[in-house]
DNA sequence: AGAACATACTCTGTTGATCGATATATCCCG
DNA sequence: CGGGATATATCGATCAACAGAGTATGTTCT
């Protein structure tokens, strides 16, 4: 149980398979358009990342396939990687939601100085 | 500047001083308001958040005072940590939109055999 | 009075995710 | 043949977060 906070590469992973299992190279290429390109996978990263989610069963190896000579090696998302990505996208959400609202309300000094609408 | 990803402590910490200046302690309760009990901030990561922030310009020192012969050393967000903390906001909002849409996309095939609990 | 707890700041040592760099191997293009 | 894309893997460094311990003062409960 994961209750430490996740980074945004394994984030996005776990998002990456969410739609179906993938091999890692895939992956670094279906983040960077998901994200609009904001988020470039690094190879150590990815692969890292793949092994721990794998240890800790978030992820699992979905076979291997051989295209023109070169391996991949497919990863797909597990049941309890599913949940865990759902609850920390909530947890992001949240954040987001409080965050925001911090930024709304302005601090007396500025109060003072504003009309009403920005 | 920080293109690294600034992490659920920090970013509260600067949301906290986003209304007004706080000394570290006040900042825990703070915080734990704002993020409704989620977000406790340990002693150890708020001062060192501090000086960090403090060292990158995007908090500054903004005075002492002694309360019961108690000190409290008071902290105000920079302008730079003001524009710094709008876009790491922006940021995780990027991220909620994103991740969220790839979730609501349904998984291309169905994952009944994985997963551990059960 | 003594214990326990809250306030308030500081430091040391450890863990763990990310990342730059490097390595191996295959295939395609000019 | 050289360079780029595809594809996987590992090493070492970095750095934020954290557990834990320490210092000091004031309040509350028994």
């Amino acid at each position: 149980m994961a209750d430490t906070e996740m980074r945004e590469p394994t984030l996005f992973i776990l998002a990456s398979l969410a739609s179906g299992q993938k091999h890692g190279y895939a992956m670094i290429h279906d983040v960077a358009a998901l994200s609009d390109g904001r988020v470039r996978l690094k190879v150590a990263t990815l692969y890292a990342a793949l092994g721990r989610l794998g240890t800790q069963g978030l992820v699992a190896p979905a076979g291997e396939e051989s295209v023109d000579g070169r391996l991949r090696r497919y990863y797909a998302l597990t049941e309890p990687g599913s949940e865990a990505l759902e609850r920390e996208l909530q947890r992001i959400e949240a954040n987001a939601r409080q965050l925001r609202s911090r930024l709304q309300a302005r601090p007396a000094s500025m109060r003072a100085a504003l009309g009403g609408a920005a």
